[in-house]
RNA sequence: GGGCGAUUAGCUCAGUGGUUAGAGCGCUCCCCUCACACGGGAGAGGUCCAAGGUUCAAGUCCUUGAUCGCCCACCA
């Protein structure tokens, strides 16, 4: 029955057929009875809010090749799938949605706001998990997780519960990065620097009693209004004589003291710094060793506050002006410079963050990450690049409390309680029904969340159904592998150690991968806000998801960014559209096979046709057969290597090289005759080696190009794992395949042919034009080799006949060139020899000549030396010595074709 | 202020101390040959950022510098 394939690839039509068959199917359900051993990976959670971007691509399409690898090398596989609540960014999409309705979300109140969100999460929430199914990601969507669902949350006030039991969550009042955007307390690594061109503003703060000034530096004036003091240096003879002494506060006419602390930098400014606790990390601490008052002189959303007298109501940034431009009416501002400084900016609005003193919950982190430090240190947890651990331990090792409460609705809340009346905090499990100090009834919970990250991570073992000894736990716990982008291994990676370590009392994975960030042309991140991404959900639908995928697997070079085009991605959909077609010529061919009558599918399709391959025709296998399976085991197991060491470019190339180049320009061609042969015992064979090279080459793509490859085999009369090629064997490597005498060989012919194309594009001849082939001095290995491929030398040469009677090469001949040491041929052609030719054969002469002569000179000048010969090891010596003399007889040859192509111009 | 990375063909990038430094795209020439013009064939194109050093041997290792980029950092 002849079989139905399209001329053109056209991804459209088979992507969506066969990720819907997956997805439905359950077809990446994982088992924790199934045999082999693990592979178990979790996703890195996706916003809720999102859609996929180019990361996220980049980051699927490596699990899912490594997964999709694994797999059919009979590991048992889970490959997790999930999303994130991701606290203020789903709060900030719904708030805006919600004012687009004219809604304040404040006035809703939190119940309301929050099953708004929620509402919001079931309508919209999926988007990013519909994409995944729609790439075919092979997942286990039985098992999707989500870090704010009942279960999830549960482990969270699980893990919250024992920290504080444990004395590593605390309650306190600090300075934290405080976003007026988003009304939240933000952690330290949300926090964005940004260098910034500013002023720093000299002011001069009149001394009480005196008609002396000190003059303060600062680049954020309005927070005078919260000064509760001036401090020097203590050893700064400028300021000595005024320590202690008070000074009034300009605008505010506050009387407040000069101190002196050791953190004062004399260098910087004037050596006198303004002192505002409530406002300042440094001038904080300042605040604590003197005892300052705190002076909070904004609200939530930076706006001055009732404490900033006359400029209450004004926006930080206009009453920056208005107080600069009070003092300097007063005649008090001494001076301004530029400043160029780091401003801490919202990693989710980017907004500038205000540092304010407030009271949140911290995590305590030296205790956590000593462990974390040492696990990585024995290689319990293997960081890769290499590199990245260095960051790594340099963070770990200056770690600082933790932040993780948030101002905002959507989270964990804290399982806190606070008593009404004796303000007693009470940290449970369940919400108590009175007070455990007083027993009074009158307990509120805690109003702040926890942030996404908290929950995040827990994330490898919070999926697996901790805090219960779940099956999928022991089994798939601690999980194999974490592939992540570098930006967040502080974020998510280095905290996912840490917690795990804390309450599993295992690394959460063994091994993490940290790929590059996706960069377009300009070198940016790409952002879909900023307009400034490749958006792969287009690119894939564009293209085509395999041709996206392998593109992004090509590129995926450690160590630098990746910067996408769209050029590259429709080189790799030219790739899929090869497949395609070499796939085309099979069934065609077949169907002509069958229809003539060719030996019974079912020999072809047994499921030991790779198996036992490669086949012989008669008493021997032919050297073509030979000669793919050896490239074949051979790509194979440069592809295991690459891919075991996350050098996906490496692997994706390899695969690219030999179905292109090897099995489509090579053996395809070779065999094309040979299929409809009427000598059913030459066709049969090449056949099943057909069958069997080209089956395998498509499991060895699956990983990389999922869709087209199982649309392919399904084509195939393959019996063996009908259900999903996805679910049969990766190609072994087999050694015993290799032949490096086929391939030597091999490429002898190849070379021969392809000096017949390079004379024939020289000579501008037709291309048609056939030359007539003679041997000359060809040792008899060669001969051999030309005689018994025969059929194929001729049809690929483009040679009319074949000459094997001289036995020496004629000095008349058109063209000469040698190959192989001793070996040397002459092709006759049957045409006149023009001046186009001869121009071009003589000038690449002279080019080869040149090249040659200077290479010879300095082979020969490596070799004469001692302290080479002495040093160098024995091979390298010897490989040099046989190089030198092929070059040398090479040479010696180009320059007698050279002479007699300059005596006798007109043959 | 620390730390990291990059600099290789026109472009985007590989390159694991060793023998003539590679790929994709683009470019030039020829070919619509019955799987594929998303194709076939043949080419051109590189003082590997600079200067020193280590080594028998450096694109590769070391030092310094230049340029670009990133990360971390409470200098007002």
């Amino acid at each position: 029955m002849p079989r139905e394939i399209p001329k053109a690839y056209e991804p459209q039509l088979i992507e969506q057929r066969w990720a819907k068959k997956w997805a439905e199917e359950n077809l990446f359900r994982a088992d924790v009875n199934a045999p082999g051993p693990v592979f178990s990976i979790v996703i890195p959670p996706p916003n809720v809010t999102g859609s996929l971007h180019i990361g996220h691509m980049l980051d699927h399409t490596e699990i899912d090749i490594l997964t999709r690898w694994r797999r059919m090398q009979g590991y048992n596989t889970l490959y997790l799938p999930g999303t994130d609540h991701a606290g203020i960014s789903t709060q900030r999409v719904v708030v805006r949605q919600l004012a687009a309705q004219g809604i304040n979300y404040r006035d809703l109140g939190r119940e309301a706001f929050e099953r708004k969100v929620w509402e919001w999460k079931a309508e919209s929430g999926g988007t990013i998990t519909r994409q995944m199914v729609q790439l075919g990601e092979s997942c286990d969507w039985t098992r999707e997780r989500f870090t704010l669902s009942p279960e999830l949350s549960r482990a969270v006030t699980e893990v919250f519960v024992r920290l504080y039991e444990d004395g590593l969550i605390y309650r306190g009042h600090y300075i934290v990065n405080w976003c007026p955007q988003c009304r939240t307390a933000i952690s330290d690594l949300e926090t964005v620097h940004e260098e910034r061109q500013g002023h720093l503003w000299h002011i001069r703060y009149p001394i009480v009693g005196t008609n002396e000034h000190v003059v303060v530096a600062t680049t954020r004036p309005e927070t005078m209004l919260g000064d509760t003091a001036v401090a020097v240096h203590p050893s700064d003879p400028r300021y000595q004589h005024l320590i202690g002494k008070m000074v009034l506060l300009p605008l505010m006419n506050r009387e407040i003291p000069i101190v002196d602390d050791f953190v004062v930098d004399r260098e910087f400014g004037t050596g006198a710094v303004k002192v505002t606790p409530a406002h300042d990390p440094n001038d904080f601490e300042i605040g604590r060793r003197h005892n300052l008052p705190e002076i909070d002189v904004m609200t939530d959303d930076a706006k001055m506050s009732a404490a900033a007298g006359k400029y209450a109501g004004l926006d930080r940034f206009e009453a920056r002006k208005r107080v600069v431009a009070d003092l300097e009416s007063a005649g008090l501002l001494e001076k301004v410079a530029d400043h160029t400084h780091a401003v801490g900016t919202c990693d989710r609005c980017g907004t500038i963050v205000e540092p304010r003193a407030s009271t949140q919950w911290f995590v305590k982190m030296k205790p956590l990450a000593e462990p974390a430090i040492a696990a990585v240190e024995r290689g319990d947890v293997e960081l890769m690049p290499d590199n990245r651990r260095t960051e790594y331990f340099e963070w770990m090792r200056n770690i600082r409390d933790w932040c993780i409460s948030r101002q905002l609705w959507w989270g964990h809340r804290i399982p806190a309680w606070h008593c009404g009346d004796c303000k007693e905090i009470i940290v449970a499990r369940e919400a108590p029904t009175k007070c455990a100090k007083c027993g009074s009834g009158k307990l509120t919970q805690d109003p702040d969340v926890l942030e996404t990250w908290f929950s995040s991570a827990l994330w490898p073992f919070s999926t697996m159904g901790w805090p219960d000894d779940t099956p999928d736990y022991r089994k798939y716990y601690p999980t194999s592998l974490l592939v992540t982008a570098y930006d967040i291994l502080f974020f998510w990676v280095a905290r996912m150690i840490m917690m795990g370590l804390k309450f599993t009392g295992q690394v959460p994975f063994k091994q993490v991968w940290m790929h590059s960030i996706v960069r377009n042309a300009e070198g940016q991140k790409m952002s879909k806000s900023k307009g400034t991404g490749i958006d792969p959900v287009e690119m894939n639908e564009k293209f085509g998801t395999d041709a996206m995928r392998f593109t992004l697997a090509s590129m995926a070079a450690p160590g630098t960014d990746i910067v996408l085009t769209e050029d590259r991605i429709l080189s790799y959909r030219a790739f899929a559209n090869k497949i395609w077609n070499a796939a085309r010529f099979v069934f065609m061919n077949l169907d002509k096979y069958e229809a003539t009558g060719g030996e019974t599918l079912e020999a072809l399709a047994s499921p030991d046709v790779r198996a036992a391959a490669p086949y012989a025709a008669g008493a021997e296998v032919a050297l073509i057969d030979r000669w793919i399976f050896s490239r074949l085991a051979r790509a194979t197991a440069q592809v295991n290597d690459a891919l075991e060491h996350f050098r996906f470019h490496e692997a994706a190339h390899v695969v690219y090289h030999f179905f292109w180049g090897d099995f489509c320009d090579w053996y395809i061609e070779w065999v094309k005759p040979e299929l409809l042969s009427p000598d059913r015992t030459k066709s049969a064979a090449t056949w099943k080696n057909l069958f069997a090279a080209f089956e395998t080459a498509l499991r060895l793509l699956h990983p990389f190009m999922p869709f087209i490859t199982e649309e392919l085999w399904h084509q195939l009369p393959q019996r063996e794992c009908a259900r999903s090629i996805a679910l049969d064997r990766f190609p072994k490597p087999h050694a015993e395949r290799i032949d490096e005498q086929a391939e030597r060989q091999m490429l002898y012919l190849q070379q021969l042919v392809n000096f017949a194309r390079v004379t024939r594009a020289d000579s501008k001849v037709d291309p048609k034009t056939k030359f007539s082939f003679s041997v000359g001095n060809v040792s008899k290995e060669y001969v051999d080799i030309i005689r018994n491929n025969l059929e194929a030398f001729k049809r690929l040469g483009g040679f009319s006949n074949v000459d094997f009677t001289r036995l020496s090469i004629a000095p008349d001949g058109t063209v000469y060139r040698t190959q192989e040491g001793d070996v040397g041929l002459r092709v006759e052609a049957g045409f006149t020899v023009d001046a186009v030719l001869i121009t071009a054969e003589v000038a690449r002469l002279r080019k080869d000549i040149e090249r040659l002569t200077k290479d010879v000179a300095s082979k020969q000048q490596r070799l004469e030396d001692q302290t080479f010969r002495s040093r160098a090891p024995e091979h390298i010596v010897k490989g040099l010595e046989a190089t030198l003399a092929e070059r040398q007889s090479e040479l010696q040859k180009l320059k007698e074709r050279l002479r007699t192509l300059e005596k006798n111009p007109g043959t």
